[in-house]
DNA sequence: TCCATATTTCCATTATTGTTGAAGTATTGA
DNA sequence: TCAATACTTCAACAATAATGGAAATATGGA
């Protein structure tokens, strides 16, 4: 089960955002945490910490592969995301104002909760 | 200047997304705080705390209207969040399943940074 | 003017997160 | 089997954020 606000949390870091973003343009093959290390400068330690963080919130994945490990983007985790705040904290007509939203029965409520009162 | 984690960090706190919804849900006009505080069973010195952070952000406004403050959502803040976050944090295809997304020329580029690398 | 009310600011305390060196684990190649 | 590599986990510390009582501020009504 997601957490909307465990989300949100573990992108409000600037070094996570860093490197959510890297892996999402890294695309479905993900990277390997030396190149992400050294693309940020971050030592290896730190960078494990900030990977395991957005793992454990499902926003990424990891691989094993022999040797090595490589991460990825969990597109769908960050899908639902931006689901609930469309669905819940925009005005409707202001959100997403350059596309062409629907009503939002289109789409299957999202799985991710907020606890005060959904 | 808007900063997205700084924004995705004020949201990502229980208490503040509750308060933040509550005042998206309540449309233009926004609430008082004594409303927030007895909705969600703060004390006012705890909902002042996070009101001013939501504040500070950009996340909402307050306004001062005689003996009453009123705080009400920036919906053009959360609008590029999600400008930004659709732009920068999906795989294009997979994030807003459900809308008709056109390419994203069709919208300006948002002013929300994130420092490493935009 | 004085009081009640609404809310903030101040401050001290506690709790949570972030950082990084050192030690540990797993895998492969020699 | 041993050494090298690639990471992670551990542990200690530093930094930041959250909580909430007490005092301060502002406003409007009696």
């Amino acid at each position: 089960m997601l957490l909307a606000a465990e989300l949100l949390a573990a992108l409000g870091h600037e070094t996570r955002l860093a490197i959510f973003r890297l892996l999402v343009e890294a695309g479905p093959q993900g990277r390997y945490p030396n190149e992400l290390s050294e693309a940020l400068g971050l030592p290896p330690t730190t960078l494990s910490f900030h990977l395991a963080h957005l793992n454990r919130v499902g926003l990424i994945r990891r691989h094993k592969e022999g040797r090595y490990l490589r991460y990825a983007a969990a597109y769908e985790t960050m899908d639902e995301l931006l689901a609930f705040l469309t669905q819940n904290c925009c005005g409707g007509v202001t959100c997403l104002s350059g596309a062409a939203t629907g009503p939002s029965e289109k789409r299957p409520p999202t799985t991710i909760l907020a606890p005060q009162g959904t």
